[in-house]
DNA sequence: GTCTATAGAAGGATAGAC
DNA sequence: GTCTATCCTTCTATAGAC
């Protein structure tokens, strides 16, 4: 997506505010017209259908999502800084995005293929193996048990993405005694240990 | 909600089934006449609208879904076994209703205040407070690190509830290398020592 | 490019017969 | 209780003037 318009742009911002918040079908076009100071029938001479609008807003979406859980990964750091990088600027960018987790897995869940459109297989694939690899090195190095990589790769993502996915069921749920923020951001440099402990050799 | 007749029951069942996987703003009151076998006019003539059935869903939904959380925690055992148990009868659990925690986790970060009538803030309390104290004693008794409980509580529930939020996003990263259900199967049985060595005393 | 006006489709809800 | 037929509102999309 290439936005050449300051209209256009508009648009777009408009649209993510929307579609992040309420999802494909439960977005509107006459609210993201609005959030954009124009009508509907401009939104429709720029994008030609909401299908199409929601497409771009996806496309984007996705690729920043999986451009920095992935990029955080990218560093020959030993595991735990890795980790702690990994866990403090992913989950500060999540702080700044805190719909993206739901918005993203959701549509995903509603619609897999979608996402195929936007990553190729190989792609996806690279990225994957590439943090593999570096669990191998640090398995073989002897710096953490032999772990099953799939189930580690899961447990470091779940760890910093579920607060987000489940931020109104845990408001609720320790309610005036707890801060959410002020949890999310112990996150931040807590994680990595809780990592840590559980997968080094001792 | 108490079910009285045979079509009641056909209905709650097909809204249960659309509004799980579609959620509020996806699900079509058409859909789920058909899959009840019946027409648009006799849904409304048991429930009168959409929203009202949807209340009805959701909250035999929640309670299912919080009721079982929380069930997993109540007993003496000390916290390892507690937690072997609790991940046992968890997954098992969101393995025949994959889609409950998307569901509610979603339905409630739209509408917070939906919970609160179902579950009373007192009852919700007790329920937090209650795990909270196992925890305390655990620590007291030398078994454990001092940790935050509120992060180990996240911790806890995020590494069985997320696979299941994250189902389609994991497929696509694994592709064809790995099985969904063999990387939740194990889960089952390696969560609770992964959480015991992030945790233990050593 | 941007607007007003409106068409057209879809979805939720109701009237009334049986 | 259950159905057919239909209404009404909401939403997406387009026509056509400027």
């Amino acid at each position: 997506m290439t936005l050449k318009s300051i209209t256009q742009e508009k648009i777009f911002a408009a649209a993510t505010q929307a579609f992040e918040e309420k999802g494909f079908a439960g977005a509107r076009m006459q609210e993201i017209a609005a959030r954009a100071g124009i009508n509907q029938a401009l939104l429709h001479y720029y994008f030609r259908s909401k299908e199409k609008l929601f497409d771009a807003v996806f496309a984007a979406l996705a690729a920043t999502m999986f451009d920095k859980l992935f990029g955080c990964f990218s560093n020959d750091l030993p595991l735990e800084r890795k980790l702690q990088m990994f866990y403090n600027e992913h989950i500060s960018f999540l702080q700044e995005h805190p719909h993206l987790p739901t918005f993203v897995l959701n549509e995903i869940n509603q619609n897999p293929q979608r996402l195929a459109k936007i990553f190729g297989a190989e792609r996806i694939d690279l990225m994957v193996q590439n943090v593999f690899r570096q669990l191998d090195d640090e398995i073989q190095s002897g710096n953490i048990r032999p772990v099953d990589k799939t189930q580690l790769f899961i447990n470091v993502i779940a760890l910093s993405m579920f607060p987000f996915l489940a931020r109104g069921v845990l408001e609720m749920l320790f309610q005036q005694n707890v801060n959410f923020n002020d949890v999310i951001e112990r996150r931040k440099t807590e994680l990595a240990q809780f990592i840590m402990n559980a997968v080094k050799n001792k």
